[in-house]
DNA sequence: CTCCTTTAGGTCAGTTCGACCATAAATGAG
DNA sequence: CTCATTTATGGTCGAACTGACCTAAAGGAG
C-alpha cells in the first residue's frame, strides 16, 4: 500500500566528552559554556561533530584539545556508549557518542574556538545545573561508570599527579564514591595489590602528621579482586 | 582568515547485532547470509540502518525482528560500543553500535527480508569464518564481553529454558567460559546467591543419574560477590 | 617534653572460595 | 535382587580476603 521509504537516513554524529578529576578533594567535570546555538551561553559538556576521514576515538581527542588544550597523552579518553534520541538535539537527527576521561589536576584549560570558556565544575553542582542537551543524563551515566571503574581497575592512580602517596589516592576513592574508606584497610589493599603502586622511596613532609611514602603507577590495570564500595560510610558533610 | 568549512560530516549509522545462545552444550552466534551487496552472499551478524525517528535501541530491536523473527520480550538488546573506522564500510560512511544478547534457545529463526537466511553458527566457527565488515572485531569484543557479564550478574539464567537445573545453568557459563566448573562449589555459589534461582520444587528424570531439583529465575540481576573466572580448569578437548 | 595529627602496621572474627570427599537417588546389567 | 554407574547434592578443610578496631611511629607546635 505504502510506497516503501529508503530506510536509510543520514545522521550527524557527535563525541561528548566527560573528564572528571579531583581538585581539593572534590570531584570536579570539564563544562564549557556554550558560544554557538542552540543553547547559547549554556553549559554543557566540550565536544562536537565528527568529521569525514575520522575515528570517534579521532574526534573525541580532537575536541578534547581544541575545546579544553588537553592533548591525547595527557588523558586517556574512553568510549561509553552513544545517545539516540531523536529528539535530543534541536537542529536534527544528532546522534551523540559518550566519551569518559580521568585525568590527574591539570592547570586551568584554556578558552578554545567552539566554547566561549572551559571551566572545571563541581560534579554535584553540574548535575543540578541544567546542561544543553541530554548532557545531564549523559554526566551521570559516566559517572556511574567511573565509579564502577573504580572498583575493577586501578584508573584511580590517574587521578593522582606522580608521586603520589596512599592518602592522595584514597581521597580520590573518597571523592568519587562519595563515602569515607577506612585508612588502615585501604593501605593493605593498594599495597598488597601487586603492580597497583610503587614505592620511590622519597617521602612527603606534611604541615602536620607523620610523613607519607611517595609511590608511582604500578602496571597492573585490572584490580582482582576489586575493591568493592559497600556504602557503609558516609560522605563528610 | 580561511573560509571555515562546515566540520559536520554526514554519516549513516547501524547497529548490529550479537545474539548468542547456548545449543547442545556449545556457544551460538547467530549469523545471516547478506542478501544486498557488498559481501553479497557472505555471513555477517544480523543489522540494519537506523531510520528517522527511532532511537539505537528500537532500530536494533525491528532488524531483530526482521531478520531473526525474534522479538522484544523474548530477548533482551544491550547496547555495547560504536565502531567508527572511516573504511569499515565500502557503500561509505556507516557508524555502527553493537547491541549484545543472550537468547535461550530458540526456535529456528526464520529468514527476513534484508537476510537471505539466519543461522544460528558455533562461535569458534563464526570466529575462524570471514565474516563481512568488521563483523569478526565486533563478534570477539562482544564475546569478551559476555564473558564478563556471567561473571558480574545473573545474565546466564536467561540462557536458559524454564524450568531449568542447576546443571544446565553450570553448562551455559561452561559453554560462554570454554572451561569446567565444580559443579559442587557451583552449587554453593548460585544456591547461596539470594535472588539467583528459585527452586520450583519439581524434578527432572534424567536417562542416567540422580533426578535434578528444578529452578525458575530469581529476582536478583547483581552478582555480588562475583563469581569470577579463575582461568585454571581447561576446556573439554 | 608533651600533645596532636597523620602514617604505618597488626589483630581478630567472619565470609568466601577452591580442592576434595562422601552420600543420595536414579538406571541398567548380570 | 544386587551391584556398578552416573549424576545430584551436601559437607569439610585450609587459604585468602575483608571490615572493625587497636597500637605504634614520626613528624610539628606549644
Amino acid at each position: 500500500m505504502s510506497t516503501v521509504r529508503p530506510p536509510r537516513s543520514h545522521v550527524q554524529v557527535t563525541a561528548d566528552l566527560v573528564i572528571l578529576t579531583v581538585r581539593t578533594g572534590e570531584l570536579h567535570v570539564l563544562l564549557i559554556d556554550r558560544g554557538n546555538p542552540p543553547y547559547l551561553g549554556q553549559p554543557a559538556l566540550p565536544g562536537g561533530f565528527v568529521r569525514d576521514g575520522e575515528t570517534l576515538d579521532q574526534a573525541a581527542y580532537r575536541e578534547m584539545a581544541e575545546e579544553t588544550g588537553l592533548h591525547e597523552g595527557e588523558v586517556v579518553l574512553e568510549q561509553l556508549r552513544a545517545y539516540s534520541k531523536p529528539d535530543r538535539d534541536p537542529r536534527g537527527r544528532v546522534i551523540t557518542v559518550a566519551y569518559l576521561a580521568l585525568s590527574p589536576e591539570l592547570p586551568l584549560p584554556v578558552a578554545g574556538t567552539d566554547a566561549a570558556e572551559a571551566r572545571w565544575v563541581l560534579v554535584e553542582e553540574a548535575l543540578a545545573t541544567e546542561l544543553a542537551f541530554d548532557h545531564n543524563e549523559i554526566l551521570r551515566d559516566c559517572l556511574e561508570a567511573a565509579r564502577v571503574r573504580l572498583e575493577h581497575t586501578t584508573a584511580a592512580a590517574v587521578f593522582c599527579r606522580e608521586p603520589f602517596t596512599v592518602a592522595d589516592l584514597r581521597h580520590v576513592y573518597e571523592a568519587v564514591w562519595g563515602q569515607r574508606l577506612d585508612p588502615s584497610n585501604f593501605r593493605r589493599k593498594v599495597t598488597k595489590t601487586a603492580g597497583f603502586i610503587e614505592p620511590t622511596g622519597g617521602r612527603r613532609f606534611p604541615d602536620v602528621g607523620r610523613p607519607a611514602a611517595l609511590y608511582t603507577r604500578g602496571s597492573a590495570t585490572l584490580l582482582v579482586p576489586p575493591l568493592l564500595r559497600t556504602g557503609a560510610e558516609e560522605p563528610q558533610h
